[in-house]
DNA sequence: GTTTAAAGTAAACAATGTTAACATAAGAAA
DNA sequence: TTTCTTATGTTAACATTGTTTACTTTAAAC
């Protein structure tokens, strides 16, 4: 007679951390039922005590893995000790490297897969307290400190997060080679971005020695 | 007693066309081995008469997809008689209006999850004739002409490229109710990227009016 | 101690891509 | 014309997928 273990204990909590790590090193695709029964031991129905269905557990890894996005990429933002201009360059080098050292993860907040799924998560958070917020006010900031142009919020906001995620979408889905050249390109768009979004005449000060080289008129 | 059409003539076109129009409406990921056979009036095997297996016919989905991508895309960037920057503004737009008009089409090319048989196909081609590469030649026209910056023409085009990709998948994977607005977005766009690459104290000139008032100094 | 509900199992489903064995038809060879 | 070969189809079976149903075990409440 075979010895069950039943009443595991914890394998809900086991499940996601489970499916976190594989995550962490597979595409969220490859990620079956039997994955997940096999490295708990249990049979490959025993999920259904715990959720609905495998899309289920894949809200609330979506769930966390917004909670780990904005926890990694949005803390400069709300640095209000730094530069301006060093709060978004530093923002924007998280933003790529959460992409680079999260790829499946990444892919799966941001693709379309499961966009229904995301979109049914941020409906429901309380107000938008996504990155995107956080990322427009620091832009409207920049409009008050003169230092951006004075154009529609909104729109400069997609604009730096469509740059960001273009780099890191070509980044992480195999058009570049970029574990050699990414911190260069990273600089060349950076630059390019600022330099199309700040206010005419205005001095940029920044304690990154590049940044002022950038930016900097050099005539 | 059935009657079979056996020989059905022209089975594999069929496949590729049947395959084509349904990711006209769908994503790939629905496009199983049963939609062709049910399309088609075969049995659900058929199909492996003509491919070796389902990726094969993915594979010349993708080679046909980018062979479309390139004639819509790419027309403006060897139009020489036209000023420079109109050509970079309205193949961009061509860009992301492709993305908007086939928004499967282009996620299988652009994506992941075939990337694969994206790189085993452009590997084969003879040269780099890609669109990437056709960029990259009108950016270095740019620096000859003195209208762009004269930095590394490959990282310029990459930003370029990043840029359009990264609004394209924001639009197709539901981040932005864009109907309405994807003209203006699309505007403040290519003025904050074109503005940050264009060298200083060139006077652009275009024949797009639009392009002048974004351009031009305005002090 | 009994009852009840939570949390596991096993067995079955349909749908998926794929393969193997078989059937038919078209065209070349006789 | 007849025969042989090969291309092109079918049918049946497989393993794998997510999922459901019926059953079993255990923990905890009464």
């Amino acid at each position: 007679m075979i010895k069950h273990d039943y009443h595991h204990g914890n394998l809900k909590e086991e499940f996601i951390t489970i499916a976190m790590d594989f995550i962490d090193k597979e595409d969220v695709e490859k990620l079956t039922l039997k994955v997940l029964s096999d490295a708990t031991g249990t049979s490959r129905s025993a999920i259904y005590k715990h959720f609905k269905n495998k899309d289920a557990l894949i809200e609330t890894i979506i769930e966390k893995g917004f909670d780990k996005f904005d926890a990694e990429t949005t803390p400069y933002l709300h640095a209000k000790n730094k530069a301006l201009i060093d709060r978004f360059y530093l923002t924007g080098k998280l933003y790529v490297e959460f992409a680079k050292n999260n790829p499946n993860l990444y892919r799966l907040l941001f693709g379309k897969k499961y966009a229904h799924i995301r979109e049914e998560l941020l409906s429901i958070k309380d107000e938008d307290c996504s990155g995107f917020a956080a990322l427009q006010k620091t832009v409207q900031e920049g409009q008050k400190q003169g230092i951006l142009k004075k154009e529609d919020s909104y729109r400069q906001a997609i604009v730096i997060w469509a740059t960001m995620h273009g780099i890191s979408s070509l980044i992480i889905d195999g058009f570049m080679d970029v574990e050699e050249i990414y911190e260069e390109v990273y600089n060349t768009l950076f630059e390019t971005l600022l330099s199309g979004m700040v206010a005419n005449k205005v001095k940029i000060i920044s304690t990154i020695p590049l940044l002022n080289k950038l930016l900097q008129p050099t005539s």
